[in-house]
DNA sequence: ATAACATATGAACATGTATTCATATGTTAT
DNA sequence: ATAACATATGAATACATGTTCATATGTTAT
């Protein structure tokens, strides 16, 4: 991040070669073209931090089972039993990767006794699914 | 596929460890309390294709240097010496990602000369981060 | 032709992750 | 209390995946 500044900051001026090689030996190995667009570029990025966050979303998104579990709820709450009986699987993989939605607050529960029910706890899902579908429909 | 198609029309009558349990030896090894529920919910269910498939759109996503590359792209198209200095990445590093959001159908590129220059290639993308944002940013 | 450069790619390595297995926890009914 | 049941969870395993390294391909300039 430190590399890379100063980095942009010299290459206004010289060829990258001269002036970088000391501090980014083996990364930035391409002469920089188009400095200004990577200014300009670099000023609109969101924060590392945020986009990072956006990738472990995405991640959470990134599996089928998941993805089944969280379209199951889109139409009911469901129990474990359920989702494991709807799914045809085990009642342990089903329960891990409830843990896993629930840890990224895509999904709540409540008990009743022994039973525990399961629902989408984020309205946006729903959204970013039905253009994810868009994508996967198109051609 | 079969065995939960035979399960769910057994259970109507009765109880399900009575009738699949030659078929479902280590599957279902709960009792199905809400049998109404999973057929309406099965009903509503996208098919097991189309849900893999958005599984491995979000699971491009599910990367966060290839979430800075599409929001490096959002603003402007790039190269990818530009991308390797802008993301302080190598560039082989870069290239294999970009092969991925290309296979994905993410990206597409244009040549001139040596140079390749990469852009975003679909317009849901943009809806499906900003979604995707929304549920980040959220407390 | 040759050198310099931009990009792509296969193999290797390290790390991450989904599922299974065994078992623990907590609830309900007898 | 005890048995049956629903769910949760830690450890182990198998597999997927991101990055690096070395190198190949293809282009531009000398």
């Amino acid at each position: 991040m430190d590399n890379i500044e100063k980095c942009q900051s010299n290459i206004l001026h010289v060829d990258y070669h001269e002036d970088c090689i000391d501090d980014n030996i083996e990364i930035c190995k391409c002469t920089i073209i188009h400095d200004d667009i990577i200014n300009s570029v670099k000023a609109n990025m969101p924060q590392e931090e945020s986009l990072y966050d956006l990738a472990e979303l995405f991640k959470v998104f990134g599996d089928s089972t998941r993805i089944k579990i969280i379209y199951a709820l889109f139409s009911s709450e469901m129990c474990v039993c359920d989702l494991t009986a709807l799914l045809n699987m085990t009642q342990s993989a089903i329960s891990h990767q409830l843990r896993v939605l629930k840890q990224a607050r895509l999904v709540k529960y409540r008990k009743d006794g022994k039973i525990v029910y399961y629902s989408l706890s984020d309205e946006h899902i729903k959204r970013i699914f039905d253009q994810g579908f868009e994508h996967v429909i198109e051609k």
